[in-house]
RNA sequence: GCCGGUGUAGCUCAGAGGCAGAGCGAGGGUCUCAUAAUCCCUAGGUCGGCGGUUCGAUUCCGCCCGCCGGCACCA
């Protein structure tokens, strides 16, 4: 076994680990780390965000070991060839369905698959940041093995905090996206709540870092940006044209320099706003997009239209004013189409546009898309304001309501700590076993021995986070040890407790330290060590049953 | 412990060897087409600390401190 060391007790369910041995299949990972080295000297782009490139490269230059890859022991799963004992485990047959979820393997010819055809090699995997070792080494590595082409690019994603912390399902500190929308939909009377939370978590959360989630900055952002930016510029411009044009849309000619200038601003936008949606960088694209959104409300302040409108000498400046004003929108709502569908189409209805913004692809955008003469029609705000103190308690009521024990259905989310939800399937393997813990004979337990030892010394293991070694007092004798609880005391606060020892464990070197017997803790949800401890006095030495 | 990143206005962050910037919030003003929205003005912040290079550093180098991430370690 020299796949990762399994945990005393399963950091998921709790459920105390077993330590078995059993014959496996081995990837010989440790024949690819040149090729990989190569692989991200010549492509750096391969893995993305740069920063996590580093990180992977530091991985594989520190030596790589060989995958275990099969499993005995294990019924469920894809049988191996020619050896029915064995199926294969997790991340090798995981990955692998990338290929063979598109066709691969399913024929004779391996590659005839039309779709493996249009599909292979992958544009980008984007996965969670916490699978990128799997995606970034051992899958090239296998994929270079197999003499298959490589995807061209793996894009590792950060993780959403809430209020500055991780999301934890024992915390009750995650943010679900349900009462947030639902909220949001029933104070605005409209459908704003999805658009909303999606606009908000793109606009705030640089993509590839992690991201902090804050219900009052998603209501500011959505009263100042939508709301404010965006809905009441649609409202002005829609407005103006069914009242000085009766809502058809006015003739583009003849250009003066400001509007001249709004068409390049507008251009460049597209630009920008495309460029930041090909490196994955789509705060800074929507950032862009609001600089258009600003440039408009600022043109139309500084044309004033409404003036023009009483001014018999400045009327015929009217209609390009406006068009230019409702071409802008056009091309905000084509640009803005992913990221608020919802909102993108209304403005777009509003404009008495045909089809939708998503089919007019932002690739063949161009200013003059609006044709003069098309009806406009003015319908209901595209994002009402909302009081922000109400909006958050009613979305903190509605998180409640839905965490109530009346309605156990409602957590879901199974990767509760990282949010945006990984792509792969590593989680296939410990999330499909829960469903019946195994349960073990008394005769199990009596195997394991458990005494109270009293800590004569500790100090902390030099150059280890979290070791400290400790001489214990079994009652029959001292014992060394050495514990993993460094992150939450100090030598002082342990000496002299009373500790729960697993006894009869194979003593074992940790950092070159001989650790003779375990000491029992409980782990917080951050993962740091809580010692296990008696109420009641207890003699040194007691055996625990 | 090793490796990498980061520390700039109340908040979120840009930035670049030579007058410190944006958005939000806050204060003041303006317009009235519009969702009490828009637009304009206002932030005097030791650009984490200490040294060094330089005519000159917040921007380059070194050390230190804080925070974040990766690896080792968690029997």
């Amino acid at each position: 076994m020299s796949d990762s060391p399994e945990p005393a007790n399963c950091p998921l369910c709790g459920r105390p680990a077993e330590l078995i041995s059993e014959e496996n299949y081995f990837f010989r990972l440790s024949a690819y780390q040149d090729k990989l080295l190569a692989l991200y000297r010549e492509q750096p782009s391969f893995v993305q965000p740069d920063f996590r490139l580093n990180e992977v490269r530091s991985f594989v230059e520190a030596g790589l070991k060989d995958v275990s890859i099969s499993r005995k022991s294990i019924k469920w799963g894809i049988p191996w060839p020619d050896d029915p004992e064995h199926v294969f485990y997790v991340w090798y047959d995981a990955l692998t369905s990338y290929m063979s979820g598109i066709g691969y393997g399913q024929s004779e010819d391996d590659e005839a698959s039309p779709d493996f055809k249009k599909f292979w090699p992958a544009d980008v995997h984007m996965i969670g940041k916490e699978i990128i070792r799997f995606h970034a080494v051992y899958w090239p590595a296998f994929l270079m093995a197999a003499e298959l082409p490589l995807p061209k690019k793996i894009f590792a994603h950060g993780w959403l905090l809430f209020e500055q912390e991780k999301m934890s399902k024992s915390k009750g500190n995650i943010a679900y996206a349900e009462p947030i929308v639902k909220s949001l939909d029933e104070l605005a009377g409209a459908k704003v709540g999805n658009d909303a939370l999606r606009y908000y978590l793109l606009r705030d959360v640089v993509f590839g870092q992690d991201g902090n989630f804050s219900r009052e900055a998603l209501i500011t952002r959505y009263n100042s940006d939508l709301a404010n930016d965006l809905g009441n510029l649609a409202s002005r411009t829609v407005a103006m044209i069914g009242r000085y044009f009766d809502g058809v849309v006015p003739e583009a000619s003849p250009v003066e320099q400001p509007e001249a200038d709004l068409e390049i601003f507008a251009s460049d936008t597209i630009l920008t706003f495309r460029e930041g949606f090909d490196q994955f960088s789509f705060s800074r694209a929507i950032e862009a997009a609001w600089g258009l959104v600003s440039r408009v409300n600022q043109y139309l302040v500084e044309t004033q239209p409404w003036a023009m409108a009483e001014d018999p000498a400045r009327r015929g400046r009217l209609g390009p004013v406006l068009y230019a004003s409702a071409e802008c929108l056009r091309v905000l709502a084509v640009l803005l189409a992913p990221v608020m569908p919802e909102a993108a189409g209304k403005i777009w209805r509003q404009l008495g546009l045909e089809g939708s913004p998503e089919s007019a692809r932002i690739d063949n955008l161009k200013w003059g898309g609006l044709k003069p003469g098309t009806r406009i029609t003015r319908s209901e705000a595209v994002f009402p304001r909302l009081d922000k103190k109400e909006a958050i308690e009613r979305i903190e009521a509605m998180e409640n309501e839905i965490r109530q024990p009346s309605t156990p259905a409602a957590p879901k989310a199974e990767p509760a700590a990282q949010a945006p939800a990984s792509a792969a399937a590593p989680a296939a393997a410990p999330a499909a076993a829960p469903a019946a813990p195994a349960r073990i004979s008394i005769e199990d337990f009596a195997k394991v021995e458990l005494r109270v030892g009293e800590v004569k010394s500790a100090e902390r293991v030099a150059g280890t986070d979290r070791l400290m070694k400790l001489i214990v007092d079994i009652g029959t004798e001292q014992r060394q040890l050495v514990a993993g609880i460094a992150l939450s005391y100090t030598p002082e606060q342990v000496v002299g407790r009373k500790v729960v020892i697993v006894v009869n464990l194979e003593p074992r070197k940790l950092r070159g330290v001989e650790s003779d017997g375990m000491v029992v803790a409980a782990t917080r949800p951050d993962g740091s060590p809580v010692l296990c401890t008696f109420v009641e006095d207890v003699p040194v030495g007691a055996r625990l049953k």
